[in-house]
RNA sequence: GGGCUAUUAGCUCAGUUGGUUAGAGCGCUUCCUUGACAUGGAAGAGGUCAGUGGUUCGAAUCCACUAUAGCCCA
């Protein structure tokens, strides 16, 4: 093997092997099918640290359930990210100087399918970098064909149960993208706003507003003047007595001069301005609810890119809502109306996407009716049916199921699937009808030939042509098709093989900030469509923070790129650190010192390999003992510690992979190989007695231990089980089977026993104590100290030679337990181990150093005397015994601690 | 306003149904280049588990309240 190990080299040689050989890919079998779909990042996208985590999650769990002997498959793919990547392609168009109006529907789609082809593949080429176990060769898009299908057939089912439905509805419009948004597209933010409080006068008063509050004028505060031209109404609450006479009466709606009522109604909430508020039905979501209560007009004031139209009067028509705002503040306050101005903190909406300031606009849209849905995906979790890991998440769910509200699923931009709803051309429609509608009947249908049928049908007009037909201009929310993402990309609505096999997929994994986009989404599509929950278990991670716990972004400067941290420190350094820092159970801060972690592991595997190599040679690999021809007698301790520990690291492994508790099993197999196969056995086996055995047990292990570290460490495990012969050319670890533990008939054949585990962890710990005299005690390194253990363990003195090796001891001598000898010591579950200083100690030193421990023990001596008297103590706890046998050891330590202040004394 | 979560060593986090003197990694101090590995090894220092009260023989762990921080929804 080379002296360093080539990262960039192996990840490279073993993606395109695994790829091109096909280890990503099976097809449905006999076996327990284990499915995952990942979460489509946006096909504009590039990878950042949050797919890192996600994919790293998954890619282990991915890769356990495929050793552990399950047909498994994860599923790749993008979404086609509607307002981004039009965005994108816009964006290009203007450097040109053109829009996308100027090319028309048509062209401007194959510039966008043109940019597809050449850019969308760069996140999925991204992601093999990090080493992702994905079927390729079932990669999706959400945009494609199938999946096209799968979005009409399901928008035509969902219209026929009455559960789409189109209707002039208040929806939240981002100006600058020129769409509708969904309430959650919506990002509400913390704005330093203003209060402007207003004096509207109350119609029949002859001084207005120079006369008496709520008698000639009323006082109200907004904090949106701009929409005052659109207000229909005034409204208090229902219980306000300040305000009961006023109800029934008209104010007048100043600038305009237009009459509005005074209306109650319980919305209004009486602490919060002046209890009186301004109903402005066409641009504010309560404002439209309020006016439908009471049969306001709704005064739709401004255009589709914020702008005032001609409905907010000749002044203000062509301004910008921002600039109108200020034009009404100075007309309202020349008019004596303004009466003062707060400021006020408070949450404005912006464009998920582009971060304009949301405007609530009145504009015909498309729904879906959520209830329905809802309920069954709110009972399949609370049945049990579908779990969260961790649970808690299952009461945000909750929360959001149970408070559902319509989902509006159109979106007025060219790049999505068009909505297949058809209607004859308006200006056609009488004609056609022989003069019966005026308006045209809906239909919505899969193809426009059958909506072509259906319209002849429903105009009574066999005559009716393709060319009499237009389609509704707008596209689908990119959710839309997200929400079907586990059934359509396995082929539905073909009943194929795979949907039979994968369906529903076992794991979901995702971050916690798209469980309403499109979890509960998704869960609701499955289980209307498919009647099954699409997944079982639905696992939610953190978010990456950066170091300082806010959030990574470009434009702070303070993001990671995971694509620099695996040139810098390799792909598994990367995923493993990221592995091992990362609960599920919050959001996961990093910095790029963090990944050293997984880097010095690396480093690690590849030397103890390079130790492994070297000890076959000299032993002969041929002539290595196979390890069920190995019996007790032939075996040291740490050979059977070794193995022991083995068998606990796998079945650890694997009942923590289980739990998904992704950081426990990082933690679990970093230990077992560092500290346990590094720091304990390999020692071991440089002076093994059985030479040719431990190295035949350390092969063993190793190999064990590579395939318990191959899901978090794909590359260096695959290159070290190469290297090291445990497989041929064509093999791959990825393939080999999960590590369960050893036969139990085995372990006992070997004496590898909890006893002997515990016996040689008692020796490691008798060597740490004379180390840690040698340190205390100044002796340098290189010296031969002499020790002696007080011990009537009689398998102990088998461990001498060893021992002496460890403590750099010229002799190790024994002697019974309970034997005082007048030397420094230390008590461990091996025996008393003592020092012989024959060279020079400064004894006041050592006196004061004495004298400050037995004070440290006289207070638990103290506290355990005071536990023990208590009678309620010793009859409840189980653990008494332990305790007394505390205070025995304590006591001893007290005895040794006396004697050696008496030899320090003079 | 409604809901959720967190607060443990300088930092990032574990701590599984309450049970000896609360752990890990990084960082820090001291020492060590002996044959796998200095991307390493050895030994250390460092915490009244946010606060208050309660339940209990016993609380980081269970309950209540308070403080601080964060997230989601309205």
């Amino acid at each position: 093997m080379d002296k360093q190990y080539d990262a960039k080299a192996a990840e490279a040689k073993w993606y395109k092997f695994w790829e091109e050989s096909g280890c990503f890919h099976q097809e449905p079998d006999g076996r327990p099918p284990y499915s995952v779909v990942i979460p489509p990042p946006n096909v504009t996208g590039i990878l950042h640290m949050g797919h890192a985590l996600n994919q790293t999650i998954q890619d282990i769990l991915v890769r356990w359930r495929r050793m552990s002997g399950y047909n498994t498959l994860w599923l790749p793919g993008t979404d086609h990210a509607g307002i981004a990547t039009q965005n994108v392609v816009e964006k290009a168009l203007k450097k040109e100087g053109k829009r996308r109006q100027d090319l028309g529907r048509e062209k401007f789609l194959e510039r966008v399918w043109e940019w597809k082809r050449q850019y969308g593949g760069t996140i999925v080429h991204q992601q093999r970098m990090l080493g992702n176990s994905t079927d390729w060769r079932r990669e999706r898009f959400t945009f494609d064909e199938g999946c096209s299908r799968a979005v009409t057939k399901v928008f035509k089912q969902l219209f026929d149960e009455g559960l789409v439905y189109k209707g002039n509805y208040i929806v939240n419009w981002c100006p600058r993208c020129g769409t509708a948004l969904a309430n959650d597209e919506v990002e509400h933010e913390p704005n330093h706003g203003h209060f402007w409080y207003l004096r509207y006068p109350v119609v029949g008063s002859a001084l207005g507003v120079k006369g008496e509050l709520n008698k000639d004028y009323i006082l109200l505060a907004t904090t949106r003047p701009e929409t005052l031209p659109g207000d229909t109404a005034v409204a208090v609450n229902p219980k306000d007595d300040r305000f009961a006479a006023l109800v029934g009466r008209n104010v007048v709606l100043p600038l305009t001069g237009r009459e509005i009522p005074v209306i109650s109604d319980d919305y209004v909430d009486r602490e919060f301005g002046t209890g009186i508020v301004k109903i402005t039905p066409a641009h504010d979501p309560n404002d439209f609810l309020v006016g439908k209560r009471h049969g306001l007009e709704e005064i739709n004031i401004m255009t589709d890119d914020a702008h005032m139209n001609a409905l907010a009067g000749k002044k203000y028509e062509g301004m910008d809502r921002w600039e109108c705002r200020k034009a009404i503040v100075a007309d309202l306050e020349a008019g004596g109306y303004l009466d003062h101005i707060e400021d006020l903190d408070n949450q404005v909406g912006h464009c998920y996407r582009c971060h304009e300031v949301v405007e609530s606009r009145l504009s015909k849209q498309w729904f879906v009716k959520m209830k329905p849905l809802a309920e069954p995906a709110i009972a399949a979790v609370k049945s049990g049916e579908v779990r969260f890991v961790p649970d808690r998440w299952s009461k945000i769910y909750f929360n959001w199921m149970e408070n559902i509200q319509d989902w509006c699923i159109s979106r007025q931009l060219w790049w999505g699937h068009r909505i297949p709803a058809y209607s004859v051309k308006n200006d056609r429609i009488a004609e056609l009808s022989n003069n019966r509608l005026s308006e045209s009947p809906i239909v919505v249908e899969e193809t426009p030939e059958k909506a072509l049928a259906a319209l002849r049908e429903a105009v009574g007009n066999d005559a009716l042509s393709a060319d009499d037909l237009e389609q509704d201009p707008d596209v689908l929310d990119t959710w839309f098709s997200s929400w079907l993402w586990p059934f359509s990309t396995l082929g539905w609505p073909e009943e194929t093989k795979d949907l039979a096999y994968y369906y529903p997929t076992t794991d979901l994994v995702t971050a916690q900030d798209i469980i309403f986009f499109w979890v509960a989404r998704m869960m609701m599509a499955g289980i209307h469509f498919m009647k099954k929950p699409p997944f079982k278990n639905i696992v939610i991670h953190g978010i990456v923070r950066a170091a300082d716990g806010s959030k990574m972004s470009k434009s702070k400067g303070n993001s990671l790129d995971p694509l620099e941290l695996i040139d810098q420190y390799s792909a598994d350094a990367l995923r493993f650190s990221i592995a091992l820092i990362t609960s599920l159970e919050c959001d996961t801060k990093v910095n790029k010192e963090k990944f050293e972690i997984g880097r010095n592991f690396t480093t690690k595997i590849w030397n103890a390999a390079k130790f492994l190599e070297m000890q076959e040679a000299s032993v002969g690999l041929p002539s290595l003992p196979p390890l069920a021809t190995l019996s007790s007698e032939c075996l040291s301790a740490d050979d059977r510690h070794i193995l022991f520990a083995a068998d606990l690291a796998c079945k650890k492994v694997n009942d923590i992979l289980a739990q998904y508790r992704i950081q426990d099993g990082a933690l679990a197999v970093y230990d077992f190989f560092w500290d346990q196969l590094c720091g304990g056995y390999v020692e071991f086996v440089k002076d093994s007695p059985n030479k040719a055995a431990s190295v035949a047990i350390l092969r063993d292990v190793f190999w064990k231990a590579l395939r318990l570290l191959h899901p978090y460490m794909p590359f260096v495990t695959e290159e070290v089980a190469h290297q090291l012969g445990f497989l041929k050319d064509g093999e791959s670890i990825m393939l080999a089977a999960f590590p369960k533990g050893f036969a139990a008939e085995d372990l006992a054949k070997w004496g590898a026993t909890q006893a002997n585990y515990d016996f040689v962890n008692a020796k490691r710990e008798a060597i740490t104590a004379v180390r840690a005299l040698r340190a205390e005690y100044k002796v340098p390194p290189a010296t031969f100290v002499k020790v002696t253990v007080a011990t009537d363990d009689s398998s102990a003195k088998a461990e001498a030679a060893s021992l002496a090796k460890a403590m750099r001891a010229e002799s190790v001598d024994f002697v019974p337990a309970g034997s005082d000898l007048a030397m420094p010591s230390k008590l461990t579950k091996f025996g008393t181990v003592y020092l012989s200083l024959e060279g020079l100690v400064d004894k006041a030193a050592e006196a004061k150093r004495i004298a400050g421990e037995l004070a440290k023990l006289a207070g638990f001596i103290k506290s355990s005397e005071a536990k023990l008297a208590n009678e309620n103590f010793v009859a409840h706890a189980p653990e008494a015994v332990v305790a007394e046998a505390q205070l025995q050891e304590n006591q001893e330590k007290v005895r040794q601690l006396e004697k050696l202040a008496k030899l320090f004394a003079n």
